[in-house]
DNA sequence: TGTACATCAGTGAACGCGCGTTCACTGATGTAC
DNA sequence: TGTACATCAGTGAACGCGCGTTCACTGATGTAC
C-alpha cells in the first residue's frame, strides 16, 4: 500500500460511482453501502466520512441525476431554439437519451423507492426538470393559438408517461423481450401521432 | 391454541394475500417470507411446506396477477363486443382499474424485479394479457381501412406504455405530488388525442 | 364404531450470511512557529 | 527548512438485526381394517 491508497483522494465521488455502476448492472436492489465501499477498495465504515447514510448518499445521486436530466432536456432544446417545433422534438429525443446514458440515474431517480415527494430539495430538482418540457410545449402551443387545446400540464403529464412507460418497459434489457422495435422508435412515433391529435403538426 | 389453529388450513392462499398486502402497504421491498410468515401468524419454515422457496411465492403470485389482469381486459372488452370503438376504450380503462383495483399485482408484475423474460410461464400470461389488447386494436383499425396506419403491435406498445407510465408517475400515491388531475383522466384524454392522431376517432 | 398407523402441515431452534452503523484507533497531511 | 501538533480520512473489529433456509420434531388428520 502506497501513501496513496491510504487516503483515497476522492472518495466521495468514487462511492457516487460506485452506486450508479452497481445499480446499472444489478439493478437498484444491488446498492448497498457495503457493496459500494467494497467495489472502490475501502473498508465499510469509510463512506461514513463522507455521507450520514446509506439514504443520504442515494438521495444525493438522485439529485444529481435530476440536474443532468434538466441539463440534457434544456441544451437540446437550446439548441433548436428558435423553432419550436424542432425544439419540442429535440427535447423529447433527449429523455430516452438521458435514460439510455445514464441508466443509473435513471433507475435511482425512479425505481430506487426514493421519491421528490418525501424529499424537497429532490422535488425541486425533478420540478426544475420538468419546467424545461413544459416550456417547450409551451411555445408549440402558443403558436398554434389553438381554443380547445388542453391545459399545458396535462399535455406535459401525457408526454412525461408515454416518455416513461417506453423506457420502463422498452429501453435497457426490455421487459418482455418481445418488443423488436428500438424504443426511440416507439416513443417518436408515439409522441408524433399524439401530437397530430392534438393538432399541433399536421403531418 | 384450539385445533383450527394448529393445521391452518388455506395457508397457501393466505400467503399469497400477506404477499399482496405487504407489498401494497410499504412498497416491492417489504416483502419477506418472514414477514409474509409473521402476518399471516405461523412460523417462518411454514411457508415451505407450500413453495419451494421466496422466488416461487412471488412468481405464483405475478402469474395469479396477469392472469387477473387478462381477464379484467377481457371481461371489459366483451361487454362491449358489438361496438369495437366502445370495446376498445372500455378495455383501454379497465388497464388502469387492475392497477387501481389490484396494486399489490400490478407491483409485483411491474416493480418487484421480476420479469417475464426470466420465466417461460409468466412471459405466457404476460402475452396472454397483451394480446387482448392487441385485437381490440384489430378490430378498431380494420374497421378503419386506413392505409398509412402503423402496424397494430405499435400501437399497442404505444397504448400499453402511456398506460404503465401514468400508472407509475400518476397512479397511487403519486411520484411528485404535484399532478392534482385524476390518473384515469390523464390516461382517457392522453389516448383519445392519440387515437385521434392516428385517424381512428373523429372526436 | 374403534383402533393403529401413515401422512400431512405445522413448530422452534439453529445456521450462515450480509446489512447499516458505531467506535476506538491510526496513518497521512497540513499548518504554525 | 524542521519540528510539533491538530486535523483529516482512513481501518478493522464489533454490534444488533433480519433474512432465507434447513432440520429434527410433533400435533392433527385421514384411512385401513
Amino acid at each position: 500500500m502506497s501513501k496513496k491508497d491510504y487516503h483515497h483522494g476522492d472518495l466521495k465521488n468514487a462511492l457516487k460511482q460506485a452506486t450508479l455502476d452497481l445499480v446499472e448492472e444489478y439493478g437498484p436492489q444491488a446498492f448497498t453501502l457495503a457493496a459500494a465501499a467494497k467495489r472502490v477498495g475501502v473498508s465499510p465504515a469509510a463512506p461514513y466520512r463522507h455521507f450520514k447514510s446509506k439514504e443520504e448518499l442515494l438521495q444525493m445521486v438522485a439529485i444529481e441525476g435530476y440536474k443532468n436530466f434538466r441539463t440534457m432536456l434544456n441544451d437540446a432544446y437550446q439548441k433548436k431554439k428558435n423553432n419550436p417545433r424542432e425544439a419540442f422534438r429535440a427535447t423529447g429525443k433527449a429523455y430516452l437519451e438521458f435514460a439510455k446514458k445514464f441508466p443509473g440515474h435513471y433507475i435511482i431517480m425512479f425505481e430506487s423507492g426514493i421519491f421528490p415527494r418525501d424529499h424537497p430539495e429532490l422535488s425541486i430538482h425533478a420540478k426544475s426538470a420538468k419546467e424545461v418540457i413544459q416550456n417547450a410545449l409551451d411555445r408549440i402551443t402558443d403558436l398554434t393559438m389553438k381554443p380547445d387545446l388542453p391545459p399545458v400540464t396535462l399535455i406535459c403529464d401525457h408526454i412525461w408517461a408515454l416518455s416513461h412507460g417506453v423506457v420502463e418497459l422498452y429501453g435497457r434489457k426490455s421487459f418482455d423481450a418481445a418488443s423488436t422495435i428500438e424504443p426511440e422508435q416507439i416513443l417518436e412515433s408515439g409522441v408524433g401521432y399524439y401530437l397530430r391529435g392534438l393538432g399541433l403538426f399536421s403531418k
